[in-house]
RNA sequence: GUGGCCGUAGCUCAGUUGGUUAGAGCGCCAGGUUGUGGCCCUGGAGGUCGGGGGUUCAAGUCCCCUCGGUCACCCCA
């Protein structure tokens, strides 16, 4: 057996499967420039504060954080999510608002793996400060609902939330106090949910089930801006014909989150973690992470969780090859190392075989590079300084003059 | 963190109640075609049966431990 394994929880992306990879990352990055985000690149660990400051009551800082101590002492996390990576930099750099934001890139959490879910995970995401406008959360869940949309993904369901603001929401949280003193809950809540009962709505026990069946909803209880704003949401979405459904349990794993919240859910993926994007509005983060007051919203979604539902769904599939040219040469490799370099300086992709191998080797792997031509170069086409020309898909060959083979080429692939 | 299932060639898997040199398909390499791929035929390379310990005359096959994979709970991308 081989020695070392990839560690636990991660995978090696390998060809073909990460042109898939790329071709994503691609549609992702079209679909939110052309809305006017712009890359942002955030280191991929950072002071655990950061995240500490941002979700103590969740599970992702809770239990699953990836953290260590350096060399220096000083107390790293591994990031579990972007969001507070990018409120870090905005309140640290203060770009000029609004301030529109991608991201790409692995997140960690310490967790034992399982059906759509790593140790380290690919996120695609978007963060956007600066103003709490409703159409800004109506694009934000437009812009996720598009890549989905691109992908060719049509059995995903939307769900969307308001969780309120701090203007409505400790009095709606005293309210579900009160209820859940009352009820009979999971092991795991019976013994405490003063820091956030809204986790209780969201748990998916069988005890805690039953238990909040009855509760009060946050949107009962949203007040008069807060209700505003999610109407003007749904309003927008409604006109863009982005359908959705609203969810009163959806919370959600972080806590700073504040009025719009949504998840995309991919109804093929059999398993429970079918979410395969979420994200929400957060206007206190900011101020919580030491900056000024800024409100702001965003989405990540999952980049192996995104490819799981294509299978599921048979679409998006890995693109074929797009080699142009294989050169096979039977004269010692001097002609192919010569005429790839030529080509691909012209902007045509070529390659080759090594190691002197057989002709008949030779077209093999041409044939299962996928290119759309040969060229050979024999003892024959080296001594009459000709090239000859072979098209892998119909079989026709021609003799080139050697001196003539890019212009030639490029024509043929026209 | 808890639990179920699984761990034999690069991949997918066979391996009878423990018994001689561990097999197949696919893939790979070579040849059939002394200048040519996709089909076909032939041959070849490749495994200390995850690792360690134990039971036994004998273990891929039984027991224990460990590592890994996988699925589930919780939660999330």
């Amino acid at each position: 057996m081989t020695e070392f394994r990839a560690p636990v929880g991660t995978r090696d992306v390998l060809p073909p499967e990460s042109a898939r990879w790329e071709r994503l990352v691609a549609l992702f990055a079209g679909v939110v420039e052309r809305a006017g985000y712009g890359l942002v690149l955030s280191p991929m660990f950072e002071d655990v504060g950061v995240f500490e400051r941002v979700g103590e009551g969740t599970d992702v800082v809770r239990k699953e954080m990836y953290d260590f101590e350096d060399k220096g002492g000083r107390r790293i996390a591994l990031r579990p999510e972007s969001t507070a990576s990018v409120v870090r930099a905005y309140v640290q750099h203060r770009p000029t608002p609004p301030f529109k934001a991608w991201y790409a890139g692995p997140h960690f959490r310490y967790e034992r793996p399982q059906a759509g879910r790593f140790r380290q995970h690919h996120q695609l995401g978007v963060e956007a400060l600066g103003t709490d406008d409703a159409d800004l959360d109506v694009e934000i869940v437009a812009l996720a609902w598009s890549v989905c949309a691109g992908l060719g993904l049509t059995q995903v369901t939307l769900l969307l939330n308001s969780l309120g603001d701090d203007v409505c929401r400790p009095a709606y949280l005293d309210a579900l106090r009160a209820f859940l003193g009352a009820a009979t809950l999971c092991d795991e809540h019976a013994g405490g949910y003063e820091k956030n009962p809204l986790r209780v709505l969201d748990c998916k026990r069988d005890a805690c089930r039953a238990a909040t069946a009855g509760a009060p909803r946050l949107l009962d209880h949203l007040c008069e801006p807060c209700a505003d704003h999610f109407a003007r949401v749904r309003a927008g979405l409604d006109g863009l014909g982005v359908a959705y459904t609203i969810a009163p349990r959806l919370v959600r794993g972080l806590d700073y989150y504040t009025r719009t919240t949504f998840e995309l859910a991919a109804d093929a993926l059999g398993s429970a973690q079918n979410a395969v994007g979420g994200g929400g509005r957060y206007d206190k983060l900011a101020e919580a992470l030491g900056g000024p007051a800024t409100p702001g919203i965003g989405f990540g979604m999952g980049v192996e969780r995104l490819l799981l539902a294509c299978d599921a769904e048979g679409v998006f599939p890995a693109p074929a090859s797009a080699l142009d040219v294989w050169v096979v040469d039977t004269t010692g490799g001097a002609p192919a190392l010569a005429l790839t370099h030529e080509l691909r300086a012209a902007g045509i992709s070529a390659d080759r075989s090594f190691d002197g191998r057989s002709m008949k080797s030779q077209f093999k792997s041409a044939d299962r590079s996928g290119a759309r031509l040969a060229l050979v170069v024999g003892d024959n086409e080296l001594a009459a300084s000709t090239v000859t020309l072979r098209d892998l898909r119909g079989g026709e060959q021609e003799t080139v003059d050697r001196a003539g083979v890019v212009e030639h080429v490029r024509k043929r692939l026209r």
